[in-house]
DNA sequence: CCCTGATTCGC
DNA sequence: GCGAATCAGG
């Protein structure tokens, strides 16, 4: 890949605009991050405007009801369920502002021996280290994720990628 | 360990 | 000019 006048042109749109030299690469593709960050210093651009994808602490979004409803058992369908359901998912109020956090109980999920149709199956920890488990949040019926992974699971790397980063 | 940009230097 | 390797930092 050399380097059109339209793909330098997108390079200083993007860095302007804030992205890392990582998240343009991907944007660009068949180059690098070094490649980016090596042609920014020659185009004399290195400085760029505040605009850093990570300079501060990330303002994180607090997500209160919606997420949370999500989350939430529907028990009226299944009575024969219900009290397993309550005691997987039962979301603690105090829990931190980071939505993963509601998700996975502290040193909670469970073990691939706990998972039923019903429970979330995103793998959490590491098997190295015996602390892997499961999720096992509620999922929707039918789903092997709970609504917070399922958006995680079904949405393209790259754009999850950016998603995080940008802004 | 993940990531970031900066710099160097052989090509 | 290019970009991989490397560095310093968060």
């Amino acid at each position: 890949m050399n380097w059109t006048d339209e793909r330098v042109e997108l390079l200083k749109k993007l860095w302007s605009e804030g992205l890392s030299a990582s998240q343009i690469a991907a944007e660009l593709g068949g180059v690098t991050r070094n490649a980016v960050i090596g042609k920014v210093h020659r185009l004399g651009l290195s400085g760029r405007a505040k605009a850093a994808a990570s300079p501060a602490p990330r303002p994180r979004k607090p997500r209160p009801a919606a997420t949370t409803q999500v989350m939430r058992p529907m028990v009226q369908g299944n009575t024969a369920l219900a009290p397993v359901v309550e005691t997987v998912t039962a979301p603690e109020p105090e829990v931190a502002a980071d939505p993963i956090a509601k998700v996975i109980p502290m040193g909670g999920g469970c073990t691939i021996l706990d998972l039923t149709e019903f429970t979330c199956r995103w793998p959490v920890g590491d098997p190295g280290k015996g602390d892997f488990h499961y999720c096992g949040s509620r999922s929707k019926t039918g789903l092997p994720y709970c609504a917070y992974h399922a958006r995680i699971a079904y949405q393209p790397v790259q754009d999850r990628n950016r998603r995080r980063l940008a802004r």
